[in-house]
RNA sequence: UGGGGUAUCGCCAAGUGGUAAGGCACCGGUUUUUGGUAUCGGCAUUCCCAGGUUCGAAUCCUGGUACCCCAG
């Protein structure tokens, strides 16, 4: 199958998750002439009582790949950077009714800044992990790109990461489709080729995540209110929920509303009130304008300190067209052309130059504003 | 305890003799390396209870029970 690797190309160590993208980049790698070695990181400890052994199956199925394809893997538990950086972080951002995106952080504070060093460690230079993201170059600097898939691009996780990082990384899979790349697992027999995506928290797997929040976030319970203040519900703490949140609230019919189901327009922090409105168009929902934390800017500073540009404020999102300004703190205030819905502080807005991710910022604030976008 | 009204899935609510709509909620699947969204599927052999009429009733009759409103 795999031909014997000429070491031409140097070392490069690929984060090996135990899924399709990292098996098939190591894969390509292989074909390219790297000298490949995996390395498996298991930075969650479960130490709560419920059981989830999928990382012991993640890492059977990333040796698996490894034997497979002859090559070596490490293993690594970072549980403690993670918990440090990355965990405690999160924490922080619910307990201040924020909704946090904790695999931005992740992939800034470990996977490319732990995992980077302990690859130079094990005597590598480069490393490569399964993202669907391109490395590209435009005025002599390592840019971050868009994947070449449009539906699995990722560069939207990845926006943190400094161009330093991104130098020193290949993401093979970036260049393909999805679909080529279990193709690929498939013609080399690779025993994730089938293996369904894996989801929920990086590290930490798909969980009830009201369940899982509870157990380091206590319940504080209030009342679910109208903006026009009626008592409708009980919410379990606000930490629990997040903008244009349907599931969960357990508010059925009502006499005198309509059938239309609700969703969370709002915290009322110093009440400890969850805002609800009904209808997914209410215009509520809606907001045009926001505000950043310090931007994380691939290059290292804004590219200029006014101008258009797209945006997303989740990932997946279509690209949206907006104004964006610096301010003087790092962030920046963005309008965007049309009204978004349901854009939610502690999460990040991203942009876009066309293909090349730019860089982005931690939302703080979000407004409707009538100033229109130039 | 005089008069009037209402009792159908957790909630809202169709159905007035022909063999239980729909929505919300909830549960499960799909989508998805955050949260969320979206999408698909499941969800009352039974209509407050007990009798009765009828070939046949949630729908008619009788008697209970509960709640609501107006009178006291």
């Amino acid at each position: 199958m795999t031909s014997t690797p000429s070491t031409s190309n140097g070392k490069v160590i690929v984060g090996m998750s135990g899924g399709v993208d990292s098996s098939v980049s190591a894969l390509l790698l292989l074909q390219q002439g790297y000298e490949v070695e995996g390395l498996f990181m298991k930075n969650w400890d479960e130490d709560d009582g419920t059981e989830y052994c999928t990382a012991k199956e993640d890492l059977a199925d990333a040796q698996a790949v490894c034997d497979k394809l002859g090559i070596k893997l490490h293993t690594a538990n970072f549980a403690a950077e993670y918990w440090d950086n990355v965990f405690e972080h999160f924490l922080e951002e619910y307990k201040a009714g924020r909704t946090p995106n904790p695999d931005i952080l992740c992939n800034r504070e470990i996977k490319f800044k732990v995992f980077l060093d302990y690859a130079k460690m094990l005597g590598a230079e480069l490393i490569a992990t399964g993202h669907y993201v391109r490395r590209g170059e435009r005025d002599g600097r390592p840019r971050l790109l868009k994947g070449l898939d449009t539906n699995k691009d990722q560069s939207y996780f990845l926006h943190a990461v400094p161009e330093a990082a991104i130098a020193k990384t290949l993401f093979p899979v970036g260049e393909l489709e999805k679909s080529a790349v279990r193709a690929l697992a498939e013609e080399f027999d690779l025993i994730t080729a089938k293996k369904k995506d894996s989801t929920g928290i990086c590290f930490i797997g798909e969980r009830r995540f009201k369940d899982f929040l509870q157990q380091y976030l206590p319940a504080q319970p209030g009342r679910i209110e109208t903006l026009s203040g009626d008592v409708i519900g009980e919410h379990m703490g606000l930490m629990y929920y997040t903008l244009g949140q349907r599931q969960g609230l357990g508010i059925g019919g009502l006499a005198n509303y309509s059938e239309e189901p609700w969703y969370v327009a709002g915290k009322d922090l110093d009440r400890n009130v969850l805002q609800v409105v009904q209808g997914k168009t209410d215009e509520h929902l809606y907001t045009n304008a926001l505000s950043t934390e310090a931007m994380d800017w691939v290059a290292g500073k804004a590219p200029v300190a006014e101008g258009r540009f797209t945006a997303k404020t989740r990932y997946r999102q279509s690209d949206c067209p907006c104004v964006v300004r610096s301010l003087p703190d790092g962030g920046v205030e963005v309008v965007f052309d049309d009204p978004q819905w349901a854009v939610t502080p502690g999460q990040s807005l991203v942009l876009y130059d066309g293909d090349v991710c730019l860089g982005g910022g931690v939302i703080s604030a979000t407004w409707n504003t009538a100033e229109v976008a130039a």
